[in-house]
DNA sequence: ACCTGAACACCGTTCAAGT
DNA sequence: ACCTGAACACCGTTCAAGT
């Protein structure tokens, strides 16, 4: 049966949600789509740019923030790129690796620069706050899926943890930290 | 010739530093020390553990910052983390990766998490914040050395790049948002 | 204690040739 | 256009055996 490109990235999509990137090899998603490894070379042209549309569609099937004005419009948009990658098991490892490497979506840098803009911050800082918020994001989420597949991993009720895994409650705390520096460089708004 | 695990560490440094992370294979770093891939699993239980161990050293190298107090202590901390990764061929890469692991320094984290409690930071808001800032110090140094590579890799004067490279300044930047949140959430010290 | 030799079970990628 | 077959140049790790 002759495959597209969706259905390479579909598996890919499939392969990193039931076995984890760890398992999401040319050569598992070949044997996953009954065919020779070499065949997915036509219709991608390496390994990176397969993960970059991954993380295309991780991000891009992450439903949309509800409208929102100010800071709430920033903090929805930092909910909504968190629950996209959540949605998917090492979601934000595939994410934050490929924009590292500058691929991926662009569309969540652009969407938190201009909610900071309607937030009042200059269009300078903006793009510098959108990073520094980007940053967090990625590393949060990193950190929370680390911890659940730990969790998961080990025994129903092993590792007490100390109590300061990082979880919903400690992302809301460091947007609270993160917007708390934007509202103290808004310009008023005019 | 007989080498201990400092023999080792060491030879990964240097192979890191010379060649970057892509190149430090157990195999490549056998062929440094001029023995074979199994005599390493003498001195390191697996790669990981060894990367934990180079993240370990990246991190120790690093000078202490100068004595301050305050936000200033905090801005020192994290610049010294800056510092130390940015000494090393993809040192945020080794330090973020070992980080996301559990494994490698926890040093950094202690350290900013008191500095943050003597900014005038309860304890638990102190850790959120620790944690928030070491996102953003993570991710903000891989970005400056991804975009130092492929500044290196092309020509000179190649890819303008818009003006947005992350750089000094935009950290600096980063860190007066972060330092903005933490004083709007201090309480006035005793 | 430290190391070799040999193996196991994998990788990503290329390319001539087939249909 | 899509795929196979075969190869190239690699990986991390284990383990019996040597000194």
């Amino acid at each position: 049966m002759r495959h597209h490109r969706t259905d390479v990235v579909d598996a890919a999509l499939r392969v990193l949600d039931e076995h984890g990137l760890g398992d999401l090899s040319m050569r598992r998603l070949a044997a996953e789509l009954d065919v020779r490894p070499s065949a997915l070379y036509h219709h991608v042209a390496s390994k990176q740019e397969l993960l970059a549309a991954v993380a295309d569609e991780i991000v891009g099937r992450g439903g949309r923030p509800e409208p929102a004005e100010g800071e709430a419009a920033v903090r929805a948009e930092c909910r909504a790129l968190r629950d996209a990658m959540l949605a998917w098991r090492d979601g934000a490892e595939v994410v934050a690796t490929v924009h590292a490497y500058g691929l991926g979506p662009h569309e969540p840098g652009e969407r938190l620069t201009s909610a900071l803009r309607g937030a009042g911050l200059d269009d300078r800082f903006a793009r510098a706050a959108a990073r520094t918020m980007l940053h967090f994001v990625f590393g949060h989420v990193l950190d929370e899926q680390t911890h659940l597949q730990a969790a998961s991993a080990g025994a129903i009720g092993d590792k007490p943890d100390g109590g300061d895994a990082a979880d919903g409650a400690s992302f809301e705390q460091g947007l609270d930290l993160l917007l708390a520096g934007v509202r103290a460089h808004a310009t008023s708004a005019p």
